[in-house]
DNA sequence: TATGAATGAGTCTTCATTCAT
DNA sequence: CATGAATGAAGACTCATTCAT
């Protein structure tokens, strides 16, 4: 009768997930949780804190592979700004971005488009905000390694950027784009962008 | 005692606004409306249809404003891919933006941040794709027009246009960008776009 | 602009009267009322006491009709016990209930079907009952003017009569029957019941 | 302090029936039957989905020998026409009345003249087209067992037999008459309807 | 007479969460 | 770990009626 704990676990979190797609985070009670799951309702509270934390715990991979993403381009040990010539370094990025979406294609759908009310409501946002943080230091980190560029751009400027990211992984996941269809907006994006970037460090 | 006809309607309207900025539309009761305006739960109803409608009669303006100046651009009358090089026209596209977001910067941050849970929840995602519509078309015009023009853009291109013209307007509305800061801004959006369709159109 | 005082009055009362026969005495509101006709909602109540006082008007005539129907039969000048036999008189009774419905159609069906909620909603039954009161004072002095005939029916006996010509009025008016489909169900019925009294009378 | 399980189930469901029989369907309030049984107006809900539910489990084994009634006697394996004249037959369909009203006397009386506003308010004309529609269909299987007999019913006759038999529900029950007098009643009505279909049948 | 404004009690239902066992 | 029971505040909205002018 009575289920091993990491399957109760694992039920709550796949029957959640599956009612958060169909409804949303805020279109779904813990009441259908409980009936979907057959996991007694007062029970998820020994396993979650609460909805919140459900929604939580489904998205954190997709969310970790976000910041992920980010740092392994902006962090610390993150990529030089002399590397956006480079084509193989681009091809890498293009496959990197959609590696992030084939995995996690249904989770990002439910962060980007199905968060209403969770407290991961604002992560467009949020990302976007914490992105510029961490581009600006790391602009200000590629300043001092290479003060022949011209490296000057504004908040915004940086911001948009993170923003227009966004709305390309939006575009991909509401369109429901194929591997292919992806693969050209990503390139094509890219292009765009690092062409942009270049110019101006270069004195457009 | 007894208040003048129309000030309670604009108690409401004036009431709610300021309350819908703080919390949201979810976030505020009828209730709330009614404590903080002092007109009666009920009678509000004399005056409106619901919450919904107050939400929708606070954000006519702004809505009315957005899709007039879509239609000034790309409607039946509206302009012709030529115009986009003419330096004037863009100033003057510069001001028309520029005066939407003046006149109605407090309701388009509702419309744009705070209508969760109204019936214009989507409105982003409703006006993009209705944008899409409206420049396929215009589109289909201008080639006709212009045959020499390369004029085949996908529609996923089109939407991005779109899509980036908003994220412009909820950059400068979320960061309460000063005059200045906001026609700068809007001045690169603009060159930018404007190059990139003039070398897509002339063949890059 | 304003209309005269007998105006109003009229088109409350026809404006009620196609509002109840939609949607029923309940699924109306004062406020359907006063939209429907153009008289302020409160005006109305210089016209009537209330909701219920505006649906006894319309129905009233139709009232009035079914009381005085009962009457002619079984009142203190009602026909004789005798008359039944009597085959004119059967045929007028025929198009005396023709008559009653044809003029009374409209009111009769919101009287049976539409009443629900208002001080009206136990017609019926309140009618049936009044009507075997009647009846049994009537068979009373019919025995005592005719003391050869077996007249001790039970009342629950009586009051079945009652119920049953109800029956017949609401399956007319339900069905929407025509004039002739009218007169054969109403002529059968009658038949039905003379032959029964009569048998029952001279002793079955 | 904590009821155990069924009770509480319980106690709403004869709270509400209690509280139904007084003041009808529509008179009653969830936060009557929250107050009367002391049960939290909201933990209700975890019992019944609403008012209307709790309405239709109190009437369910009424509503449900109802409809059995009509199939033992008009259902694919019903009765045949030729057991009409059968006494044995007849004195056992008198009890299974007397059975059925002696069982459900108190909800069907809440079914009958209590169900106004409940998705229940118009049972009786549903029973009476459903049992119109069994009954012709029964009608046209004996018509090809007994091809003899005239079995050429109008419609309409057909559905005021089930209107009568209704009647007669509704007097014994809103009379409160006895077992005696039941029995009466609807031996008289048992007898005057077989011999009425007698005499059609066999071409009066 | 006519009206717009106001009332206030009332409706059913939902919800995430906690408690006692 | 599991469960059924319980909570209590909150939700939007309706209605017939009355009041002040």
């Amino acid at each position: 009768m009575r289920e091993l704990n990491g399957n109760i676990r694992r039920s709550i979190l796949e029957t959640s997930e599956k009612l958060f797609q169909k409804k949303g985070f805020s279109g779904v009670s813990m009441r259908d949780i409980s009936k979907e799951s057959g996991v007694g309702l007062s029970n998820i509270y020994n396993y979650f804190r609460g909805k919140d934390e459900i929604f939580r715990n489904i998205l954190a991979p997709a969310v970790e592979a976000m910041e992920n993403m980010l740092m392994r381009h902006h962090g610390e040990d993150g990529m030089s700004m002399l590397m956006l010539t480079d084509d193989q370094y681009c091809a890498r990025t293009v496959t990197e971005y959609m590696t992030l979406i084939r995995r996690h294609r249904k989770t990002l759908k439910l962060l980007f488009f199905k968060a209403e009310g969770s407290s991961l409501s604002n992560y467009r946002s949020e990302f976007t905000d914490h992105s510029t943080v961490v581009v600006k230091e790391w602009m200000r980190r590629q300043r001092e390694a290479n003060p022949q560029l011209r490296l000057d751009f504004s908040e915004m400027f940086i911001h948009l950027q993170s923003v227009w990211l966004f709305d390309i992984f939006e575009e991909v996941l509401s369109h429901d784009l194929s591997a292919r269809e992806t693969e050209r907006v990503i390139q094509e994006y890219l292009r765009f962008e690092i062409e942009g970037w270049s110019k101006m460090m270069t004195g457009a």
